[in-house]
RNA sequence: GUGACCGUAGCUCAGGUGGUCAGAGCGCCGGGCUGUGGCCCCGGAGAUCGUGGGUUCGAGUCCCACCGGUCACCCCA
């Protein structure tokens, strides 16, 4: 038997239901905050990833789906979201637009990990993104975006951590110094921190690791570095967040696993996700716009982990709706009835099912019943005989016989009810 | 990439120390009610016991490998 791959996962059609209000739920919210959504390939040239993303950052290096075309180019099916949005963005010169600029999609992502509780190798995320706008408010906003989405789904006790990274101006001597401490005690970090304090020595301090922890309690801290303005935009940030009565905790060891953030960072942490408890998380990346060969453009972005986010809400069962009515006929001449029958009233709005299996009487009652049908409406060769049919209320089993022709003004009747 | 645990019908699971052990419940199809559902009763279909080797007279039960699942590490949504 052929199985789906690793990591990549089927919904079936009640778990279908539940992502779809999921995503119902968060396409309110964002429109209430003026968003509108953008559609994007999910492949993408492989150059895009490595250079937004980071050369040497874990996803680049070892999680992508990378692979040949037939033409040789190297393409990648997209990690994040975040690098297609900004190649839209430029590509289509979307910053002529009216400021700040506020786009959303949502959508399969792809990391070759190892499949683990809230991890799968194709993930959904709602990733949010706002160009344009370079104030701490609107940091804050996204904040309150994010949490009020991943509420709308029915997620509680959530936690909000936020960081500064600074920008390049302050993080170049900090990350100096902080390589610098980390060589000095090198002896005593573990083999993970040694290479990262070469390669990306920020990525250090959020090691899991006693040993090293114990040594960075002495580490210098970012905090102590950034500048006037990189602090004063996180003292805006924390002020904004107050003033909405967003409670968060400052974490200064939170570090992201993407190269291009600046000052703000912030993760949305939920209880019952197990080891992977991030459901969202986002931050500025005021530098990456002009990376990738666009203007000098401040923005700021998070992305909701859809399946973590299912995992935290109340997961809402929604059945396939119920029909209005199901035509139980009998016989060939019947069935052709019910197929034309069928048509018009679904055409006036009606959902309604029919069989052409040729089954029982009991069979297609017992069909009727299980979808939950309000109405069966019988067409037996007695029936058709005498230009009636059976109309049956499946909930009380009282039926009547009805000519044809008074079909018509009961459905009629019957449409208003339902639509009114 | 590393580790631990797990892998019997569509689903949830039974199957001491290897020898009618291939089962149950639910679901599905049908019958009892020859044209009337939901309850009840009866019957049926459906499993090469994850795959491939090995040990043995004989393996779902023991051994090995592989595949897959789950959780954790790394990292991340």
């Amino acid at each position: 038997m052929i199985k789906a791959v690793r990591g990549f996962k089927d919904l079936l059609p009640e778990e279908a239901g539940v992502f779809r209000w999921l995503e119902e739920q968060a396409r309110e919210i964002l429109r209430r905050y003026g968003f509108s959504e953008i559609r994007l390939p999910i492949l993408e040239r492989t150059e895009l990833f490595a250079r937004s993303i980071g050369e040497s950052t874990d996803i680049v290096e070892k999680e992508m789906y990378t692979f040949q075309d037939r033409s040789g180019d190297s393409l990648t099916l997209r990690p994040e979201a975040t690098a297609g949005v900004v190649r839209a963005f430029i590509e289509h010169g979307l910053y002529n637009r009216p400021k700040p600029l506020k786009l959303f999609t949502i959508g399969p992502m792809f990391r070759h990990e190892r499949p683990q509780k809230g991890r799968l190798r194709q993930f959904h995320q709602i990733d949010v993104e706002v160009f344009g706008a370079a104030s701490a408010g609107m940091d804050a906003e996204l904040v309150a975006l994010a949490l009020g989405i991943l509420r709308a789904g029915g997620a509680r006790d959530l936690r909000l951590e936020i960081n500064s990274l600074g920008c390049p101006g302050c993080r170049g001597p900090y990350r100096e110094a902080l390589r610098e401490f980390l060589f000095s005690r090198r002896e005593r970090l573990c083999e993970d921190c040694r290479r990262r304090a070469e390669r990306n020595p920020l990525r250090a301090l959020d090691c899991k690791r006693e040993g090293c922890q114990r040594e960075y309690q002495e580490a210098p801290m970012l905090s102590a570095f950034l500048c006037e303005d990189c602090r004063r935009h996180y003292q805006h940030f924390k002020t904004y967040l107050q003033e909405g009565g967003i409670l968060f905790i400052e974490n200064p060891r939170l570090v992201r696993g993407l190269d291009y953030y600046t000052r703000t960072i912030f993760e949305i942490k939920a209880p019952g996700l197990g080891a992977q408890d991030t459901v969202a998380a986002g931050g500025r990346y005021d530098g990456l716009v002009s990376a990738l060969g666009g203007p000098e453009t401040p923005a700021v972005g998070f992305a909701i982990g859809m399946e973590r986010w299912w995992l935290v809400s109340r997961g809402s069962q929604r059945e396939v709706a119920a029909p209005d009515l199901f035509i139980a006929p009998l016989g060939e001449e019947a069935r052709r009835w019910a197929f034309r029958l069928a048509a018009l009233l679904r055409d006036r709005g009606l959902k309604v099912e029919s069989d052409y299996e040729g089954r029982s009487l009991k069979a297609l009652l017992r069909q009727a019943d299980r979808l939950s049908a309000r109405w069966a409406l019988i067409l037996g060769e007695q029936e058709l005989q005498e230009q009636r049919a059976l109309l049956r209320d499946l909930a009380s089993g009282t039926q009547l016989s009805l000519p044809f022709r008074d079909l018509e003004d009961l459905l009629n009747r019957v449409l208003i009810e339902i639509l009114f």
